[in-house]
DNA sequence: AGCAACGATAGTGATTAACTATACAACGCT
DNA sequence: AGCGTTGTATAGTTAATCACTATCGTTGCT
């Protein structure tokens, strides 16, 4: 029993003619009566009962064709569900972004990608590289944001922009008077951080090697915020460093703060979109990513690769 | 799309994994790896995203998969219909009985066949034979019990039993001291004969050609039955002819009718089954057949051939 | 009786669906 | 880092199926 079989059944039941159904169906009458005789022998029941005068249709026909005409259109309604699924904008896109990007991004990117895909609403998660990581691969996510290095099989990564860093202090520090800071004399002072798991902790970190061992001037702040952070240094209880997308915006109207770019070489961050190779939707992907550039993040600097 | 296809479909859904979604539809892993493919390139659409790990269903997938339940689920019933519907003793059979039968057989064939076949109610009309005949060609009725010669196109019929011809007279009437009547004295009596139409007219008319012309004798009922027939015999207005099954229960309490044998040869009615030779329910019909035979019919004899 | 209409059947070719064997990709392990 | 394992895709072949044309058989009609 096939669908074609269902289509030419329910083809003759309309009809009541075998060279018409045929016809209908775009097949010759021979086809037809081939079909309708295979499928009784399959149910092992008569479904017409034909004559030269007429064909008609049994009880038991009746309610066959019923069944099978809805068959039909429960099958028609498989390709209308591809018709609308077809379309890599529609249907919601889960994306996974860390804690360091996803204030300073998001406020940006979902009106943007509203206007661009109004029938893709963002299914948003924000947590730690690692934990966008798992849940990619296992399907709870479609797209990361996440900084670079991120190296995982199956996963593809394509870099949107690079984000220098930036030294934020106490307005009033003795480093404001300086136009850029030097990585190295980060050791000297008390430097405010984000808790492990965070990647942009140990990014600091690299910039900064003696602020590893350094110990004392350093203060690390478990289950905080960049935004925590940076209350913090207003208040006086140290320097930090942030990536410009936070830093920047800072000091328009916030007296309390200073910000500083370092000396070049300027150390900065990479970010990028990952994805699993197989995930189908790359349309929705390039979305993602120009409504990230269209971004109005202060000092990033896009990765044109 | 197949049916086929979707058994793989949903098999694979549920498996996650090629092999044993393979193995589970009793097909080779390539069988269904190419079939999985077909499907996508047809809709048009990604339903599974393939990796060494594992096997994830995309979102339009799963919408499609769940509706391919539900198409499996749909054709499943139509197996169902025909399992059940290929009792030929389940579902309705309608069956059509001429009138000067209906009366005298009705009420022990009913209880006999629902005895037989319970799950096969009986659609019961009466009617004249050309009516029947009609109904019985058009499918509004798929047995008839009629009166032969009865050949139609198409019609195939069975005789059944032969009842023998009986006259029916007032009590006192002086063919009463008569252990037999014959046939060609029916025109000397005034002749109590129901409306055109009825097969039974004729016959009576046939068993005594002098009865048609010799007019006077002869009175035609129009619209009646032998039931009425009966009473107007009673009140003493004529006599008339009966078909034993119609006759022979008589005497058995009614002081005011009397009912005599033809001389031999006795004139009698062979009755008969017809049904479409196309139908299809031939078990059904035997089950009428023997209600009929077992039916305590008196004087009938049945028709082995 | 012959004809016309219609469905069934026979025979043939093309498509498709299944198989086995094998290639290819990705991951994990030593 | 190479190698084995696991898992899916592809190639090539065979068998089944589907649909065609041609024709037959039946039935009802003129």
């Amino acid at each position: 029993m096939t669908l074609t079989d269902l289509r030419y059944l329910v083809a003759l039941a309309r009809e009541r003619h075998f060279g018409h159904a045929a016809e209908r169906c775009n097949v010759s009458q021979p086809t037809l009566s081939v079909a309708i005789k295979k499928l009784e022998d399959e149910l092992a029941v008569t479904l017409f009962e034909r004559s030269a005068a007429d064909v008609k249709i049994t009880d038991i026909g009746a309610r066959i064709v019923a069944q099978a005409e809805k068959v039909l259109l429960e099958a028609g309604q498989i390709k209308e569900l591809a018709t609308a699924g077809r379309d890599p904008l529609s249907g919601p896109l889960k994306l996974g972004v860390i804690y360091t990007i996803g204030p300073y991004l998001l406020p940006h990117l979902i009106p943007r990608v509203h206007a661009a895909a109004p029938s893709m609403p963002l299914l948003i998660q924000e947590n730690y590289t690692v934990r966008l990581a798992e849940s990619l691969k296992r399907g709870d996510l479609d797209v990361i944001v996440v900084a670079l290095p991120f190296e995982e099989p199956g996963i593809v990564t394509q870099a949107v922009y690079d984000e220098p860093f930036r030294v934020l202090m106490p307005a009033g520090h003795a480093w404001e008077q300086e136009a850029s800071i030097s990585a190295k004399r980060l050791a000297e002072a008390p430097l405010l951080l984000l808790g492990a798991g965070n990647c942009f902790r140990d990014q600091v970190l690299e910039v900064c090697p003696l602020c590893r061992s350094g110990e004392g001037l350093q203060r690390t702040l478990e289950g905080s915020s960049l935004e925590t952070i940076r209350h913090m240094v207003a208040t006086g209880a140290g320097i930090t460093v942030l990536p410009s997308s936070a830093a920047d915006p800072l000091p328009d109207g916030n007296p309390l703060l200073t910000v500083r770019p370092f000396e070049a070489p300027e150390p900065f961050r990479r970010i990028a979109l990952a994805w699993r190779v197989t995930y189908p939707r790359s349309g929705a992907i390039d979305v993602i990513r120009s409504a990230i550039l269209g971004s109005p993040l202060p000092g990033v600097r896009p990765v044109t690769r």
